[in-house]
DNA sequence: GCGGAATAGATGAGCTCTCAACTACGCTTA
DNA sequence: TAAGCGTAGTTGAGAGCTCATCTATTCCGC
């Protein structure tokens, strides 16, 4: 009878200003909320399972991979992963530990570091993918109509519109 | 060029088994996987930040609030929560330490245990609520069509038959 | 050139989550 | 009623993330 948002019997009677969520809206955001975090638990799993390489930096290496030296500044990689510098500056860490990146000075900045995929870093990522596409075949495309994918992709992009604007 | 998930020049081409993503499938992915990265990351900060409450934490209060009398076995709060026992335990303890939540020994198993929500942790609730739904409004309803969300409920429910057929 | 602001990145503490044990209780069968 | 198995929940170690802070370098205006 309540709702995830509005605690309380009647809560959305109660004129507070706040724009509450009607039923429609809650069923909606309900399905949206557990089935992406339900999906992004399964997808990390199983490559962390299969791999040993969190999907954080399996991004990181697909970023990398996708330049043409295997190259790119920290906070440029930062942005294209969604990440925080600190968060990549600890995650590229990790990654030089294994011996797939390394950090190298940048020569047009004295401030700025290169990350560089490391020809071990970029044979894990050529082992990993399969595993990783196989997964979201499996529970994302192998799910869906070619409606539903054309919606989600439209849906996204509206989101990272307003998200970031870049 | 190349992909997210199929590293090199042109990996595609390899016949190794592999259903990797064609173009419009990983358009798709990422506008889905980035959007629902950010939105999570800004519902779970501003929601942080406003009331310094997780959004894990908040899910475990709000299931606890619908309840008619405020409490819930812990099993079931972990289900309903999508949470594995290990994380509810863990996160119970910590809104135990808050005098939000409170362990009660359940009479029918001996083995069970009880979590009550205290009136305290249902006005963290209720001062939360606001917060966390102007959020859910601003991010997602109000960018979206009543299309796209119709669309957001039933891809929803269909990734949810299948990742949690329940 | 020089001083102050902005940028690049690193660092450490604190927190949450995962995973693999582990304890304790109930249920079933012989 | 005792053995064995499944279930409920906890625990601790290890890992990643956030946030605030810090250093080093560059940029900009005078």
């Amino acid at each position: 009878m309540t709702t995830e948002v509005s605690p309380g019997a009647a809560p959305d009677a109660e004129d507070d200003g706040t724009r509450w969520l009607d039923t429609g809206e809650q069923r909606a955001w309900r399905a949206w909320l557990y089935s992406t975090q339900l999906l992004q638990e399964r997808l990390e799993r199983e490559l962390m399972r299969a791999t040993g390489i969190p999907h954080a930096y399996y991004e990181i290496l697909v970023q990398l991979s996708e330049t043409p030296d295997r190259q790119m500044r920290m906070s440029e990689l930062a942005d294209r992963c969604l990440s925080s510098r600190s968060r990549l500056s600890h995650a590229v860490s990790r990654l030089e530990e294994r011996g797939w990146v390394r950090r190298q000075v940048c020569a047009e900045d004295g401030r700025g570091l290169l990350a560089v995929l490391t020809d071990e870093g970029f044979a894990a990522l050529e082992a990993a993918a399969p595993v990783h596409v196989e997964s979201v075949r499996t529970h994302l495309f192998d799910q869906l109509s070619a409606e539903q994918v054309a919606a989600m992709e439209d849906i996204g992009r509206t989101l990272l519109r307003h998200l970031d604007p870049d």
